[in-house]
DNA sequence: TGCGTATGCAAGTACCTACTTACTTACGAT
DNA sequence: ATCGTAAGTAAGTAGGTACTTGCATACGCA
């Protein structure tokens, strides 16, 4: 029964480089060092591996909660969008192409979709601790600063690889972003 | 010659729904109304058709400019956050696959990055205009409060048809960003 | 009238695809 | 020692893929 965990993980290398329908399952047997029959009497269909695959890869990345209570805003802040940077960098392969096929495959939408949702979720409540500790303006918009510093990550993690030139030097995108999104909500910023 | 444009249209919405391996020949002819054997002897190969593709749907997409002088920001941005927001959502279909198989045909890139480049410096160019007429703050980091701004766009026209309940609604979504934009460059907001 | 050019049509080539069938081997528990 | 189960091997099916070839047709220009 290893071999249903060999062909996973070959899968979901296989799936991140070349999709759907690039993933031959010649491909994933071989990359799994087991044989192409193997697969499918483990799996039934090419289909139903891949299912597995993202079911796999989503179920298991919980997004890490922000303090309760906020204690030093802007450094947490910046720990966590490294974090979440961080991860979102390396879910990328996966997430990209779930989201090219999501119009052929659309069972690929709640593994594209979840995290997103927990994380705008996590900050938001985050904010609301601020501000009953009065750390940040009750007239922002937080919902749209929430939104906009989240599509920010994503949009680091999915486009650097492509256009690196175009994004913040690496080390310093996760600062400056917290940064900003400190003015856009009306909290102290140092530095 | 005609067929040529009908091909070259035909490809384009094909490989808009399917990505590169999803866009057959056989498809691509029969949405233009067109033998299959005249795509061969237009294009001379499937890859070569769906570079002329991108090539054509890639020079044509000026940019449009931020008025200079700047007059009412706040309402200049939001059209021209609106507008470019409608120019990605429509051209999101051929984005997404382009970006998902960059690794695989990595000629797309340019397709893919051009349009952020020009975007990014328009944006900057224009905050620089809001500085020399003492409408933004100088110790503002400029830079990255534009890099979020064209990634909270991108991120929405990208991701809102996957998930729409992520984002803001569709008719708030320009002035809401907008005004965080404003809020991160310390320049007047109002309303 | 004739000719070149663009296109359609039918068929075929060589290869890849998911998936199946039938048979064999290895191993671990009873 | 026997038997069930997981796995490998070899071969094949039915269909799709890019791309080619040979021939027929239509149209515009000389």
């Amino acid at each position: 029964m290893i071999s249903r965990e060999r062909i996973l993980e070959a899968a979901a290398r296989v799936y991140s480089k070349h999709g759907f329908r690039g993933a031959t399952t010649r491909l994933i047997a071989a990359e799994a060092g087991v044989n192409e029959v193997t697969l499918f009497r483990t799996f039934g269909s090419k289909g139903a591996l891949l299912d597995a695959v993202l079911e796999e890869n989503d179920s298991c990345d919980e997004v890490d909660p922000l303090p309760d209570p906020p204690v030093d805003p802007q450094r947490e802040l910046t720990d966590w969008v490294s974090m979440h940077l961080e991860r979102i960098r390396h879910l990328r392969p996966m997430l990209i192409h779930a989201i090219s096929e999501y119009e052929e495959r659309p069972e690929v939408a709640d593994f594209a979709c979840r995290g997103r949702i927990d994380v705008h979720r996590h900050v938001t409540e985050y904010v609301e601790r601020l501000h009953k500790l009065g750390l940040a303006d009750r007239d922002a918009d937080v919902e749209a600063a929430v939104t906009m510093l989240i599509s920010s990550v994503m949009s680091d993690a999915m486009g650097r690889p492509m256009a690196p030139n175009t994004f913040l030097p690496p080390d310093e995108a996760a600062p400056r972003y917290v940064r900003c999104f400190l003015r856009m909500i009306g909290a102290p910023v140092s530095r």
